[in-house]
DNA sequence: CTCCAGGTCTGGT
DNA sequence: ACCAGACATGGA
């Protein structure tokens, strides 16, 4: 996982009046915990890889399948270190290729879905312009993404701070501080973006490092 | 040896 | 619409 990319254009103490959350209990307590919070910003092309293979797997293992493609297909940036490849690279590879990195049966998703996007000229600046609910649509069609990894490529990749992703620490985090006990997770979603606005990523990210850091 | 992990897909009700 | 299982791999 590329970890290098911070956004830099999100001062919290600037947007202090479009956090309508702010004065929410939960929230507030978060933010005083991780004042000055920042949210990943990556290339989309790199934060749609990354996610794909995000599913059913620890966050140390996805890094590691990352630097594997990266050492395997990327090109060399920086003294022995290889970027992930691009997406026009992905759709040469052979399928068998992707597994010789341990994606397991990721491997079919990011062969499936580098073939698509090669089919599909444009996709990144119409991602990157988007609607929310456009954009959304258009990337959980691709194989193997489904609504929580659409919603982080465009959170981390595409700076869309809509979208309110939904993995198992959110869905608890939201069932027990929120009362939503026994919702599913597009509810959830729809509920967090209605009730966070225009900057639930954010406060995605506050509940996501509070959640993490209540288990260790 | 079992169980689970920043889910998604498929085939059952 | 909603609910299991399956899906590869690795670490606890």
């Amino acid at each position: 996982m590329v970890e290098d990319y911070f956004a830099t254009d999100l001062d919290f103490d600037a947007l202090a009046d479009q956090l309508p959350w702010r004065t929410d209990p939960v929230m507030e307590k978060r933010i005083r915990a991780w004042h000055g919070l920042r949210l990943l910003r990556q290339p989309l092309g790199e934060a749609l890889l990354a996610f794909l293979c995000s599913s059913a797997k620890q966050i140390p293992h996805i890094a590691q399948l990352c630097e594997r493609m990266a050492a395997r297909f990327g090109e060399p940036i920086w003294g022995g270190v290889n970027a992930l490849p691009t997406w026009a690279r992905l759709a040469e590879i052979p399928e068998s290729d992707l597994r010789a990195c341990s994606l397991g049966y990721r491997a079919a998703f990011v062969h499936q879905t580098a073939r698509r996007l090669a089919a599909s000229p444009g996709w990144e600046a119409k991602i990157m312009s988007a609607p929310y609910a456009e954009a959304h649509a258009w990337l959980a069609e691709l194989p193997g993404v489904g609504p929580k990894i659409a919603d982080c490529v465009l959170l981390f990749g595409a700076a869309n701070y809509e979208a309110f992703p939904v993995d198992t620490w959110i869905l608890r985090a939201m069932a027990e501080r929120y009362g939503l006990r026994g919702w599913r997770p597009a509810q959830v979603a729809q509920f967090g973006r209605a009730h966070f606005g225009p900057l639930a990523g954010l406060a995605q990210q506050f509940l996501f490092s509070g959640e993490r850091k209540e288990k260790k």
